[in-house]
DNA sequence: ATAAAGTCTATTGACTAAGTAGACTTTAAG
DNA sequence: CTTAAAGTCTACTTAGTCAATAGACTTTAT
């Protein structure tokens, strides 16, 4: 699973709608400069969102763009999979089940490939954009701990930084 | 992170050489056939696995490719890595713990990649070739348990086929 | 009416993916 | 020492994708 930039973009979008969530619609070019993304093709990139129904736009004068659910109610996975596809690393957890099944000279690593793309979904989907914003508007100063209420579901929380993965990249 | 075609094509054709690993230098014609490969593409990812030292070659006639290291030694994450790039899904490892320390308005989103890259690791880190050859050169009709030896670390036997993971793709 | 906004279609330039082609080098065997 | 069989290396191709950009069109508040 790939997130392309025009993804990065998607998500950096919405993450900016749902913090201003109560405010009605924000124009675009409004979008664009607080998070820094050329402005032209964030307004494909909405309109996508729109299509999928994630967002909703008022047009003319004074129009713009909203969240049409709760942050807490859009989860990442979502708008990867609309973005850049399918979470797996090959395929797509349905064709690698049917290889699975029919090639058997080959079964256990479209199994392991299966796997990634569980580890994947389950982070990408308990994780929205609320549990985003409550990590990151706190600017700066790494406060080791908050006494932020732990929702359900949400694995944010449990990353420790300095964890020191086996290899790199 | 994404597995393209050349990089299916590596791991086939490795775990090919690792199935004939005791019987010295194996033709890229016999690879190719055998795992029904495109030859002359083959024989490119062939020389890239040799430059990485994962595999050796044997020039001129009798000539052909083994592997460098016993398969219990070669490791799903090296291969990906080698031929597709980070496992993470967007940058690398490192370009994310940057991001997470200098970002702060984007913070939880990059921890979030982290997490995924982390458990892609996890289990890419932790499969080798011989932990595949183990479970798949049972052809076809899937025997419900097999009283194999549970190799350390191999995550393998864990996978339950049935488990019905929230969304799809 | 007009200006400010979203909508839609097309185009671009750079890059990558997945091969193919062919000349070159090395080696075993006769 | 010639030859055939193998790997090596460089170049090319063809199609597609990515990250935009351009510009005409439509809708709406004032």
């Amino acid at each position: 699973m790939k997130v392309s930039q025009k993804g990065l973009y998607a998500l950096q979008a919405l993450m900016m709608l749902a913090r201003h969530y109560h405010q009605g619609a924000i124009k675009i070019r409004e979008v664009a400069y607080e998070e820094d993304l050329p402005e032209k093709f964030l307004e494909l990139i909405l309109l996508e969102l729109k299509n999928a129904r994630i967002v909703e736009s008022v047009r003319g004068a004074k129009g713009g763009y909203q969240l049409r659910r709760p942050p807490a109610e859009i989860f990442l996975s979502e708008i990867i999979r609309l973005i850049d596809g399918p979470l797996a690393p090959f395929g797509d957890a349905d064709s690698l089940r049917e290889l699975i099944d029919r090639d058997s000279n080959h079964r256990s690593l479209y199994m392991v490939f299966l796997q990634v793309r569980d580890a994947a979904a389950k982070i990408l989907d308990s994780t929205s954009l609320a549990d985003l914003l409550h990590e990151s508007d706190t600017h700066g100063s790494g406060a080791k701990k908050r006494s932020r209420k732990k929702k359900e579901g949400s694995v944010l929380p449990m990353v420790v930084h300095g964890s020191k993965a086996p290899y790199e990249s």
